[in-house]
RNA sequence: GUCCCCAUCGUCUAGUCUGGCCCAGGACACCGCCCUUUCACGGCGGCGACACGAGUUCAAAUCUCGUUGGGGACGCCA
């Protein structure tokens, strides 16, 4: 690694959830890497053995790579540096930057409780900070479990510059000196962090500004080590509608389920990209390489930013319409599959007509899911008629007549296309000297359920004709049914 | 409760550092109109914000202080 080089990394916690907050951390750390042409590192914080699983790591990594944010080398698991830490623990003993505190959990919580019922802000009291050697000896000997603290100023005030926040303060009244090593001997997190960032060469520190108060707290601890300061950029956090922090208890949904709910990786990218940090024009819609090339870590905003999902869905929108429909037939083409609305060897001995269906639905689809949702009746012939439709389209006098009239028609033409049966409708209009909209729209509804979507003539096409005059005929049958 | 951070349309934001070009620009959503066989797409237009109060200044969305509101952190979790 050279000085000038940018490495940043991610460090999620696997909880079996990709957090949108965690993603768009990822994303601005990318987006910073690959702008500076630094390494993007990725280190799993999978300390807590009740919380990570093996198979929670995936769900992080399968995110980050239907994103797209490659990162650099293999990922590091905190779990296996675990002997890194107690060295560097011992180190700042030895040099008297730290000390054993032998206060049990209880007695702390004891105090604790106690401060709060005083309505007093709880610090530890510090208690062990000045024991002899002996009194050390004592009860090291007694074997009393002990925690390993870093001893901090009692006045003044510690300060960092961030990029995003500019200068932060806080009086060393309000800190603590804080638990390093716990009894069982392992890294706490403010400290591991401490150690593998400056191990891994970490030059910029950017994450959520729910770490703030760590900051601090680190701080201490790389002046006490002797380690160099990374830039610090405390990015604003995503918030729900009602304005608390997204979380996964709230069940709101994380990276995965936009996945599966037919959102595009590059949307949840510009979109995510976009929360707390703009390009200061007024581009909405960006590529990855425009995000690359306009993005600087000045530019984030400092204010927690909501996350509005409707926006998201309109940006899903305009991507589904970029794509050509080849594209977009290769991702509709499992979830029909998956719904038994197709098999995958029926979608590629008919492509082509797959991909004008795909091209015919394309502007009405905001989710890939969508196609499938709102294209069933190209696929399959069991379909219910839209209740408000019914009414309005069925309802009328002579529907049933002219329903009839028109697909005995249909049945006539050699040649069943867009223009073919346009004209046929067409004439019979004429004949029936009745407005196109009276044929237009319940042959919509018998032919697709549905009120709306694409144009009739191009719908019929691709349904065929042999289905269309069965659909038409069950129309038919169930008007009849409906006058009884 | 204590400490820290934040504050422009309902939401994401530009403008704030380097006061005047801003009676505040863009986007989503919403509402109209146009296009149209429907639904969409697209086009055009509308609604809509500088949280409040002092101060500094010829001039404040922009600087200062206070108030209010919001968020976060207060673990031998990460």
């Amino acid at each position: 690694m050279t000085d000038s080089e940018v490495r940043v990394r991610i460090a999620p916690s696997p909880t079996g959830y990709f957090h949108v907050g965690t993603a768009r951390t990822a994303i601005f750390n990318w987006l910073y890497a690959r702008k500076m042409g630094g390494r993007f590192f990725l280190r799993i914080e999978d300390t807590d053995r009740d919380r990570s699983k093996r198979e929670y790591v995936d769900i992080v990594l399968d995110g980050l790579r239907w994103l797209g944010l490659d990162w650099d080398d293999e990922p590091i698991f905190q779990s296996q540096r675990f002997d890194s830490y107690k060295p560097v623990a011992q180190e700042l003993l030895a040099e008297g930057k730290a000390y054993r505190c032998f206060c049990s959990p209880e007695e702390l919580n004891r105090k604790r409780q106690q401060a709060q019922k005083e309505k007093r802000n709880y610090r530890y009291d510090r208690t062990c900070r000045d024991l002899t050697e002996t009194q050390i000896r004592e009860r090291l000997d007694t074997g009393i479990p002990f925690v390993v603290r870093l001893k901090l100023p009692s006045t003044g005030t510690v300060g960092f510059d961030d990029v995003v926040l500019g200068k932060a303060q806080k009086a060393y009244e309000d800190l603590d000196d804080f638990i390093i090593l716990k009894s069982d001997g392992n890294a706490v997190y403010n400290f591991a962090v401490v150690v593998d960032d400056h191990d891994m060469g970490i030059t910029h520190v950017i994450r959520g500004n729910d770490h703030v108060a760590n900051t601090y707290l680190q701080k201490e601890l790389y002046q006490a080590l002797g380690f160099k300061l990374p830039v610090f950029a405390h990015v604003p956090l995503i918030l729900r509608p009602d304005r608390s922090k997204v979380s996964k208890r709230k069940s709101d949904k994380g990276v995965t389920d936009y996945q599966q709910e037919g959102y595009l990786p590059e949307t949840l990218l510009n979109f995510l990209a976009l929360l707390g940090w703009s390009p200061k024009d007024d581009r909405e819609k960006m590529s990855r390489a425009e995000l690359i090339e306009a993005f600087s870590l000045e530019a984030i905003n400092a204010a927690n930013a909501i996350f509005d999902p409707e926006k998201l869905t309109w940006l899903n929108g305009e991507y589904i319409r970029d794509k050509s429909n080849h594209e977009l037939a290769k991702l509709v083409a499992p979830i029909l599959i998956e719904r038994q609305f197709s098999t995958k060897y029926a979608l590629e001995t008919r492509w082509q007509w797959f991909m004008q269906v795909i091209g015919a639905l394309k502007e009405r689809c905001k989710l890939v899911s969508e196609f499938a949702d709102k294209g069933a009746y190209f696929f399959i012939d069991e379909f219910d008629y839209d209740v408000k439709g019914v009414k309005k389209r069925f309802g009328k006098p002579g529907v049933r007549e002219n329903l009839t009239l028109l697909y005995e028609r249909f049945d006539n033409i050699t040649d069943f296309t867009e223009a073919t049966t346009e004209e046929a409708l067409r004439e019979l209009v004429d004949e029936l000297d009745c407005k196109p909209a009276e044929l237009i729209h319940p042959t919509r509804l018998a032919v697709s359920g549905l009120t709306g979507g694409p144009s009739l003539f191009l719908l019929l096409e691709l349904v065929g004709q042999q289905q269309v005059i069965a659909r038409m005929k069950r129309a038919v049958a169930y008007i009849e049914k409906m006058g009884e």
